[in-house]
Order: structure tokens, then sequence, then C-alpha cells
DNA sequence: GAAATCACG
DNA sequence: GACGTACGTGATTTCC
């Protein structure tokens, strides 16, 4: 039997309407604008790449509309007559469409006198009679209509945008009735858009009981004389009329001609040429490049990656897409405007809104996006082209006067709109702070760029000649555009003397505030551009630009502490770390500050006279946990009592005592900073306080989790990813013995012992385990000598035993050292690069601790995308499943911790746990499972 | 501001 | 023949 043909046929025009107000103001080389082009070409791309796959497409087609006018004008003059004309901008784009549906080489049906929906319910029952499957690319609700299974053959529709397949089920539960009975429910209702009239006064809730309850349009509208008297009634009765037109207006003709047959439609290997010279012509740089990597059309290459297709999360930004490097003249300081009135803030507003590219920078009192007042907006257009927009500037000086400027809350609603706009990119430096900022004033500011993490995306490692290697603005300014900024401290000084944003005159704040703004706008030119050829998007775009918003979140939601708790604890410690005091100055003989290595150093090993002092290069006596315990081993009791002495201090500055501090005094919970640049391999790091470091392993410091707590009623629940460097490690290896014991739930360290040596002991396995993890880092026999306390031999001979058993591990070693050291960067799973500038150094040190580190970030980073991925769509998969109570607070590199009504726990535990395991998908198919371990309670502690 | 130490994954 | 030994972070303290 021949296989099963399956048509998909693409409502291209909805499709570019859609596309223009999710897309960026993209625009060709010769300035016309492409964005909903763009948008479109990949798209086709998209499905012409699914040829292969299982539900994917046997025979494809597009369908446009012809003209405007169809044979509903003629039933009813007023059909769609109060549609807007399309944007400005949007009609260049018109014609484009069908050049690039062309330039695919696929069959393009137009017919006057119908509509598109018309052509494609033609052919979608044409084909489902012939007993092939149909899939109607289009979220046009009109269409759903024609989801149905007759045969055995189904009509399905396929939202592109939303990655959303729609079948029966979900017709009816987004419509309470099933797609055959859709028609009338349309026709009650009525479409504002196309200007149906339906009945006034009855929406889609109305309308679909109505319709459920009696069977049909005709039997609802029959049964109306009989309700009880309402105003329903009286309007059913009224509107009969309308609502019979109404239900002719929305019935597609199914009977139209078929200007190319169905077998015609069949999809082959795209002709390259036309679509290469389609692409260079717009500027499609990215997809020129995967045509070319491709070495043939997208319909026939398997060269591509399915998770370049995987358009989850994002809007598209300007990043990866088509963008010259335009010229930029000098940064010129005097060239900026301070906007003082409402009337040249309109004035700005319209042209950015017209420019839909905008860099945005917020001036703040501090430097807590939780707690900072905003003192101004600056904005950039263009090279030069950048005003600041004071609103909260006024001198210390309580007799100076307050320079003119837009009241502040008149300037956020006037502002609002165009930072909300799906129409316009917003960018800037580092657009987490502002986002929060503006978030604290209503504002959700969206979609957004990021130079900073573009940067990052990009050169993640990179040390650059004498700049550094960072992301930070100033670096990347003097890196990318050889411009000196501005510095802040020349503007609001710096130390004692530093005084606030606002309090700065607008003469000095206008240039510094401004040039921020303009920077970042000719730093975005630049690494855009960049993107695609380097590599960055898929990054960027699939995994670090759509967690801007969730983590921005995560740090406004914050987390309740227990300050009672924290305060008992601190006074508990002191009086301790008193005591210990008192006798460690005994045992010595002497008194000293334990908290200095240098005096505790010089104490054991001079005065007290100890053996086996090593001084480091500093010529410093090392006093480190390892020397201390050495010490306490051979009977040394002042140095159990500096251990502790110590691990006291430390938990009660670095915790008790500054978790404490760190309250926000207006939401009382703790908000820490995530950074999306600060770790090489793509981990989150916290900041301010780090919330990731808060103790756990032994038990007095996890006293300190159980001052983290939810507000009463709720629950903590901590999701962690069990083993999942070793499960990637196993996978990225491809050691078979691991992927299988994994996929058994085998206690892996036991797995590993056995397979070494034989037996599992609890010794074999806990050195088992040790090399598991020396594994991850790069190991070395010296390294494991030590952490083991053997010999370097015997070290070697267990490192050697390790590789004779699982090869795969020393190949992926090898594997993975020889393209870094070839290409200067490793790359995870999801393509996120890290350079290694030192590689090939001719220092062995700096070259071996390079190679170390390369073994790791592959790994370490995987982990990092896989946790991310997660992050984005957990609160999305949440509210889905009708949980949108459940908060998420803080990520630790491999768990995720909520807070949520106990009543919650039971239903959100298996959406959490599924987002997390399946994170990878589609992008990326694991050969072990990812297993996640739950844990509720009344503190973070129980929750473990 | 660097170095040493130690909290976490 | 010396190097200096596990990957990735951030905060605190002391001392120069």
């Amino acid at each position: 039997m021949a296989e099963k043909q399956h048509l998909y046929l693409v409502d291209g025009s909805a499709y570019i309407f859609r596309a223009y107000h999710r897309l960026p103001p993209l625009t060709n080389p010769e300035g016309t604008p492409v964005g909903a082009v763009y948008g479109y070409t990949t798209m086709l791309w998209k499905l012409a790449q699914d040829l292969d796959a299982a539900d994917g497409p046997t025979h494809l087609a597009v369908v446009l509309d012809k003209s405007s006018h169809s044979f509903r004008n003629d039933i009813y003059d007023q059909y769609k007559a109060n549609r807007p004309d399309p944007p400005e901008d949007l009609r260049p784009q018109f014609p484009l469409i069908r050049d690039a549906t062309r330039a695919f080489s696929l069959p393009l049906v137009e017919e006057p006198d119908v509509e598109a929906d018309d052509m494609i319910a033609s052919y979608a029952l044409a084909a489902q009679r012939a007993g092939w499957d149909v899939t109607i690319v289009s979220s046009d609700k009109d269409l759903m209509q024609l989801v149905s299974e007759k045969d055995g053959a189904r009509i399905d529709m396929l939202d592109t945008m939303k990655d959303a397949r729609i079948f029966i089920p979900e017709v009816e539960e987004k419509f309470g009735v099933p797609p055959h009975l859709l028609g009338d429910v349309l026709a009650l209702m009525g479409d504002s858009v196309d200007n149906i009239p339906g009945i006034y006064g009855v929406g889609p809730k109305t309308a679909s009981k109505l319709i459920a309850e009696n069977g049909s349009l005709t039997a609802a509208l029959d049964a109306a004389p009989d309700m009880k008297k309402s105003k329903l009634k009286e309007r059913l009765l009224e509107g009969r009329e309308m609502a019979e037109l109404s239900r002719v207006l929305v019935k597609l003709r199914c009977d139209c001609p078929l200007p190319i047959a169905i077998d015609d439609m069949k999809l082959a290997g795209i002709p390259p040429e036309p679509l290469a010279q389609f692409l260079e012509t717009h500027g499609f740089n990215s997809l020129l490049k995967r045509l070319e990597a491709g070495a043939g059309s997208p319909g026939r290459t398997t060269n591509l990656d399915p998770a370049k297709a995987d358009m989850q999360g994002a809007p598209a930004s300007a990043a990866g897409n088509a963008q010259p490097l335009p010229e930029m003249p000098p940064v010129d300081l005097s060239a900026y405007e301070c906007v003082q009135t409402m009337e040249r803030l309109e004035h700005w507003i319209a042209r950015a809104a017209d420019a839909r590219l905008v860099a945005v920078d917020t001036e703040t009192s501090a430097l807590d996006a939780i707690s900072a007042d905003l003192a101004g907006i600056s904005l950039a257009l263009g090279p030069n082209d950048a005003c600041y927009i004071p609103l909260g500037h006024g001198g210390s000086d309580m007799f100076a006067d307050t320079p003119q400027q837009v009241d502040r809350d008149a300037a956020i609603q006037a502002l609002k709109p165009l930072l909300e706009s799906d129409a316009v990119l917003k960018i800037g430096q580092n657009i987490k702070y502002d986002i929060n900022i503006l978030a604290r004033h209503g504002i959700t500011v969206a979609p957004v760029d990021d130079t900073m993490i573009m940067s990052f995306d990009l050169d993640a490692g990179r040390s650059m000649d004498g700049i550094g290697g960072g992301h930070g603005m100033d670096e990347l300014s003097e890196r990318h555009l050889g411009h000196t900024t501005l510095k802040f401290k020349d503007v609001c000084g710096t130390g004692k003397k530093a005084i606030p944003f606002g309090e700065v005159p607008l003469d000095k704040a206008t240039p510094y505030a401004a040039e921020d703004a303009d920077v970042t706008w000719r730093l975005h030119a630049h690494l855009a551009y960049r993107m695609p050829g380097e590599g960055g998007v898929r990054i960027y775009q699939r995994v670090d630009r759509p967690l801007i918003p969730v983590v921005a979140h995560m740090e406004r939601e914050g987390i309740k502490v227990d300050r009672a708790e924290l305060a008992r604890l601190s006074e508990t410690f002191a009086k301790e770390i008193a005591r210990l005091e008192g006798e460690i100055h005994a045992d010595a003989g002497t008194s000293f500050t334990i908290g200095s290595p240098k005096q505790l150093g010089e104490v054991l090993f001079d005065t007290l006279g100890y053996k086996g002092g090593k001084k480091g290069k500093s010529g410093q006596y090392s006093t480190d946990q390892s020397v201390l315990e050495r010490l306490a081993n051979d009977g040394a009791p002042i140095a159990n009592k500096v251990l502790e002495y110590r691990q006291l201090s430390k938990l009660k500055s670095t915790y008790t005592d500054a978790l404490q501090e760190a309250i926000n005094t207006r939401t009382g919970r703790v908000h820490t900073s995530y950074s999306l640049v600060g770790a090489q391999t793509g981990r989150l790091s916290s900041t301010d306080p780090n919330l990731q470091n808060i103790p756990i392993r032994t038990e007095i410091g996890r006293q300190i989790r159980k001052a983290f707590v939810p507000e009463d009623g709720n629950v903590l629940l901590a999701a962690d990813y069990s083993q999942i460097e070793l499960r990637l490690a196993a996978h990225m290896a491809d050691v078979d013995t691991l992927t299988e014991a994994f996929a058994a739930g085998e206690d892996i360290h036991a797995r590993t012992a056995r397979e070494m040596y034989g037996e599992v002991t609890r010794d074999t396995r806990a050195q088992a385990k040790t090399i598991n993890f020396a594994i991850l880092y790069g190991i070395s026999r010296w390294g494991l000598a030590g952490r083991l306390g053997v010999e370097a031999d015997e070290a070697q001979a267990m490192i050697d035993t390790y590789f004779q058993r699982f090869p795969g591990i020393q190949k992926y070693i090898v594997r993975t050292l020889e393209t870094v050291r070839e290409r200067g960067y490793s790359e995870t799973l999801f393509g996120r690069k890290t350079w290694f500038p030192r590689i090939n150094s001719k220092n062995q040190a700096e070259r071996q601790g390079s190679e170390r580190a390369a073994i790791n970030a592959p790994i370490q980073g995987t982990s990092a995308d896989i946790i991310k991925r997660a992050m984005v769509r957990m609160l999305p998969a949440l509210q889905e499943a009708g949980l949108g109570n459940v908060r998420m607070l803080l990520q630790v590199h491999d768990e995720l911790v909520f807070e949520l009504p106990q009543t919650d726990i039971a239903a959100a535990s298996p959406v959490i746990e599924r987002v997390m395991a399946d994170a990878a998908l589609p992008s990326v198919t694991l050969d072990v499972p990812l297993g996640i371990e739950i844990g509720t309670g009344a503190s973070w502690d129980d929750a473990h």
C-alpha cells in the first residue's frame, strides 16, 4: 500500500499580518521593510524541512488572497468594511510574499472573488475525499470548521507561531462544540474584525452554550420564543435575520474549482538556486548560511538541526536576522536632547514607534532594581540620535530650583504603549534591570534585545587584547566602537562624595545618560550583525533571550526569610564564637586575630611549632580547611577549635547577619539579582545577596535554610535534577553502560564501583563517586590522589581502569580537546560557545587549566541550557494547567524553588517534573532520562 | 584591591 | 626541570 499522503495548506495572508506584529522592523539592503517576509520565509523553511518527519508534509501549497473583494461583499456590503488599511510598512511586503513562495518553488493558489479560506476549504475537502491527511497552517478560527476525520483521513490545523496542533478536542475545548457546529457558534457571536454582525449582546460564551444545548443555530433560534422572558430572548428574536445572514457569511465555500491538482502539489527537494538568490537579495544571511551549510535545499537536507526550527518562546528580534551594519559617525555628546516638555516627549515617542527599534536606558538613584527610584529614561533611535528624559531630578539643596521636567507619571503613561508594543523592539544593556525598574511603574517592557547577553553568547570566555573579556558597556564600547564612554564616577563622583543620579544637573546628566542609550544602539547594530555568521543565534534566541523576562520576574518575586529566626541564630553563633575565641587564645598562649590567616599561620607553625607548615607564593603559611584537618588528626586540639570558629564566623557574617540586612523594606522579602553573563559556562550567578550558596552540607549550616519560608498557607517546593551532569556526560560520551544504568534507575556511583572493582562496598562506592566527579572536571593523577588520599601512581591506575571500563569517556575528552584546540571554543548540545583563548598556551599550567575547563564546559553548560529552557517553559505550563498561583522563586544551578498554596502541591508537582524532565526536547533527544526529585515543606530545608 | 578562605552546584 | 593540580561561582575578612 502506498504511503499516506499529507497535504499542508498554508494560509499565507493571515500569517503575514501576525508575523508583522510579532517581528521587528527589519529592512533588506535596499531599505524595503521585510520583517514579515522574514517570518514567512522561516515558517516555510520549517515546514519544508519536515518533509521526512513522521507527520510532515508530502504535499504543500500556499494560498493567498487575490483581491480584497469576494462574493461575501455581494451578499453583505458591510462585510470586512471597517477593516483599517494595512500599515504603511506592511504593504510593500505583500508582493514579496509571492516572491518568497516562488523562491521555494512551491505551488501558489490565488483566485479572484473568493477568499483564501474558501480555497483552503475546497482543497482540504478534496484531499480528504482522496483519503489524504490535511494540515491547514493557520490559526484563523473560521478555518477550524474544517477540522474533521473521515474514513481515517484527518484535517487538522497547525499554528506555527504557538507551535500548536489543533484537532477536534482542541476546537471543542475552545468553543464548546465540535467543529461541524462551529459555524453556528460563529454566526451567533459575530466577528468584529470581519464585521460579521452576529446577534448583538451574544458573545462566544453564550453562543457556544446555545448551540451546545440546542444542537444547531436553527434549533436555537426556533427555541427562542419558548424561552422565559429575558434580555437574551429578546435579542435572539430580534436578531434572527442577522444571525442567518452571518451563518451564510461564515460558511466556507467548498466547491471552488481547483486551479492546481493536488497531485501536483508534491513536495520534493527544493531547488536551492532560486531560494539562495531570494535570501541574498533580502539579506537573510542566517538562512543563506544554513542553506549553504546544508549543501542543498531545506526540503531535502538532513544537516539542519531540528532545534534551529524550534520556535519556542521568543518573538523574533533583530539579532540573528538580516542586519546590514550601518555607517556610524563618531559619538557627539552635544547632539543629545534633554526632553523637558510633553510635546517633545510625544515627538520622540512617535519617532521611536516609527523606527520600531529603540535603545532604552533607565537612570536610577541606586543599583538595586527592586528598590531604586527612577531618575530618568534615555532613548536612542540611531547614532547621535538620542535623548534624556529627566523624571526625578532635583538638587539636594532645598533652595535650588527643581529643573523643568515632564511629570513623571504622565511621562510613564505616554511611554507605556511604546515600551509594551509588540511591534517595537526595545534594546538595552542588561535590560533586565530596566525591566524591573519599569515593572514597578506598571510597564511590561517587551519585546527586548540585550546587548550584554548578545555579547556573552558570542564571546563568552574571550579576552580581548588589553580591554578585558567582560560584557560591560564601557568595555564593549571600547572593543567594538573604539569609543571611550563617559564614566559614571565622573558624573556622580565616587565613594563618600557620590551623589544620586537624580541630583546631577541636567547639563551633565543628559550627555551621560543619552550616550549610554546611543552606545547601546550602536553595540546592538554590531552584535546583531555578527550573530548569524558567528553562530550566536540559536543559543540567544532559543535560550538566553526568552529567559530575560523570566529571571526578571523571579527577582521581583523574592523569597521570604524569617528575620527573628536569623537573629536568634546570630546570637547563638556569637556566643559560641566568643567561647571558642577564649579557648583558642588560651591554647595559643597569646591573643591574636583568629580571622587573620597570616597571624593564625604564624601562631600555629612558629609559636606553637606544629609541623607541616607550607608557605605559598605570597610567603604565607596556608591554614585552610585541609591543613587544619590534618593538624587536628595529628593531635592539635586548637585546630578543631579554629575550624569551628571559622565555620561559625562564616555563617554569621555571610548569612545570619547579612540576610537580615538584605530583607527589602518595601516587600519584606529577599530579592537576589541574577547575572545571565556571570559564568563562562552559561550558568547563572546570584549576587546581592548570593542565594545560590545557602548552606546545606552541615547540620549547623542547614539551620539557615530553615529561615527561608513561605507565606502563611503556602509551602516551598524544591525540584532538583538528579545527577544531571553525570547523565549528560554519559549521553555526550555515548557510554552504553552508564546510559543503561541511568535508564534502569540504578545508583550510578555503585554501578561505577561494580564496573571498576567488581564489587560494591562503602569504600569502592565512595571512591567511584570521587572518580566520577573528577571525570567531569578534567582529571589529573595528582588531583585525584589528593582527594582520595592515595599515591599518584595509584590514582593513575584507577584512571586507567576507568578509561578501560568506559572508553567512550576517554574518547569524549580527546575529541573535545581536539575541537577546542582547533576552533578555540567548546560547544554545548544547544550550541552555546565558550572560548578558551589559552588552550594552546606555551605555559603548561595555563594550558592544562584551560584543558580541564574545556572538558567541563560542555557538560556544565548543557546542564545550564536545560534548566534555563525549563525555566522559560515553566510558568506558561503552570498557567495552562490552571496553576497561576505557583511562583518560581529561585534557581540554584540544578534546582528550582517554588512557593505555592498547600492545596496546589498535588497538581503542580507533576507539571513541574514534566517541564524539567522534558526541557531538552524537542531540540535534543537525550539517551538518558533526566531524573527529577521533588520535595515540599514549611522551609527550604524541609523541602529537601 | 588582592589574597585567603569557604559557602554552594 | 619547574609548574601545581578538579570545574563553575560570590561574600567576607584582613592587610597593604
